[in-house]
DNA sequence: TAGATTGTTAATCGATTAACAATC
DNA sequence: TAGATTGTTAATCGATTAACAATC
C-alpha cells in the first residue's frame, strides 16, 4: 500500500517542521539557478551537497508532501520547482505591507529581489506626517491609524514591521485586527499575538551578538595568505 | 560534588547548541530592559514566560557556562546582565566591516541600534567607483580589491555581506582571506567557507516564503472587530 | 523554619540519519 | 537486465521538559 498522501490523504493536516519549510525555501533557490543552466534533473544526494546535508533529510522533507522523484534517476528540475512554488503558495503574488519607512523600511522599498519573487509590497504605514501622504515610487505611504481599514480593505495577510521596539506591539495589535496572518519583525522585542498569527523575527542585535559569541571563543584566524 | 565548570573545568570546550546562543542574546535584551525598569531580581519562571518557554530552558542555557543564581530567589538582573555579555564576548566594542553599500548597506550603516551595542561599523567596501573614496558619516568606504590590507591591518573579525549572490562567494574568500571569524550574510546564496568560519544567514525571500507557506495554510483570518 | 527556586539528572520528545525494499 | 535512486521504516542523535534533592 504506497501511501501517497497530499496532506494526509484522511484529512488530518500533518505538521510539518519549521525547518523543513525553510529548507524547502532553499531548495526552490537551487532549482530557479539549476534552471537557469539547463539542468534537467537531480537526485537527492546532488541536492543535499550543495548544502552540506544527507540525501535522507531532502527525501524526507519532500516526502511530507507527496512522491515526486523518479527511482533511479531523481527529481525533474523543472517538474520539483513547479511543485515546490505550489507548496509554499507562491503560484500568485502576495500583497504585503510595510510598517515604517525609515532606513530599513525604505531599503526594503527599494531591494528588487523582494519585489522580483512575488511579494508586492503594496502599503507603506508610517507615524511622522513629513513622510505619510507622499509615495515611495509607486507605493503609498498611509498613517499607522489608517492600518485597519487599509489593510482590511485590500485583504492584504502578510506584514512587515520596521520601526523601533517601543511601538511595535501596539502596531502588530493593529495588524492582527486588521486580518494578518503573517508578520516579519525586525523590531527587536518580542510580540505576543493571536495563535495562527505567525511571527518571523529578525534581529539583528541577537544575530550579531552570536557571531559575537563564536568570534570570541576562536582563535583571531590566521592573518590570511601573506596579503 | 557540585560540579560548577565554567567551560568544563578540565578543559573541554564543551559543546554549546546554537540555540542557546541565540536565546541568551534573547535573555539579556530581556535584563536590559528589567535593569532599566529598576527590577532587582527574576526567576528562570518568571523570564521564561515572557518568551513562551519552560523555565527548565532557562536554567539549562544558563549551566552551561556555571552558576549563576541564588535558590530560592532568582537571578540578580544587573549580575545576570554582566554575566551574559562576559560570556556572549560583548564586554568590548566589536569592530565590523560591512561590504556593499546599496540599499541595504546604507540602511545597517545609520542604523542605529547596530552601533549603540557594541558593533560599530568601523569600514565600508564596494565595487561601485562612484562610492569608493567617500565617506557614510565618519566611515570610509574603500574599493572591494582592498579588503584583504585593510581587514588585517584593523584585525577586524566580524563582517557584514550586502551584496547581490553574483559575487557573493568571492568577497567571501576575501573575507576569509583577511581573517574574518564571522560572516553575516545578507546574499541570497548559500556560502562555503573554511571551517571554523561562522556564516549566519539572513535571506529575506527565503524567510518571506515561510509566511507565505503559512499563510497559505491558514484561513484568511477574520476581518478584525468591524473596523 | 517554611517556602521558593536553583542546578542537575532522568524521561520524553522530535528531528536527523541509516538502511533497504521497491522500482525506474 | 544491472545500476541507480526513490520513498519509507527503524535506529540514532540531540534538544526540551519533568522531576527532585540541594539550599537560599
Amino acid at each position: 500500500m504506497a501511501g501517497a498522501r497530499e496532506a494526509g490523504a484522511a484529512g488530518r493536516p500533518a505538521r510539518i517542521p519549521e525547518r523543513t519549510v525553510t529548507r524547502l525555501s532553499i531548495y526552490l533557490r537551487c532549482l530557479e539557478e539549476l534552471e537557469a543552466d539547463g539542468v534537467r534533473a537531480i537526485s537527492s544526494k546532488q541536492l543535499a551537497e550543495r548544502f552540506g546535508l544527507h540525501s535522507a533529510q531532502v527525501r524526507k522533507d519532500l516526502a511530507y508532501f507527496g512522491q515526486f522523484g523518479v527511482r533511479g534517476l531523481g527529481y525533474y528540475t523543472a517538474e520539483l520547482k513547479h511543485t515546490l512554488e505550489r507548496i509554499l503558495g507562491l503560484k500568485h503574488d502576495w500583497h504585503v505591507a510595510l510598517v515604517g519607512v525609515g532606513n530599513l523600511g525604505s531599503a526594503l522599498l527599494a531591494y528588487p529581489g523582494f519585489q522580483r519573487r512575488g511579494f508586492r509590497l503594496a502599503v507603506a504605514f508610517d507615524k511622522d506626517p513629513e513622510k505619510v501622504g507622499r509615495r515611495h515610487g509607486r507605493i503609498p505611504v498611509y498613517p499607522v491609524e489608517k492600518i485597519v481599514p487599509v489593510l482590511t480593505r485590500r485583504k492584504i495577510r502578510i506584514a512587515v514591521l520596521a520601526i523601533p521596539a517601543a511601538g511595535a506591539q501596539a502596531v502588530a495589535d493593529q495588524l492582527v485586527a486588521a486580518g494578518v496572518n503573517a508578520i516579519l519583525n525586525f523590531a527587536p522585542t518580542q510580540l505576543t499575538v493571536a495563535r495562527g498569527v505567525k511571527v518571523q523575527n529578525v534581529d539583528l542585535s541577537v544575530l550579531l551578538k552570536s557571531l559575537a559569541f563564536h568570534t570570541n571563543r576562536t582563535e583571531p584566524a590566521r592573518p590570511g595568505p601573506s596579503e
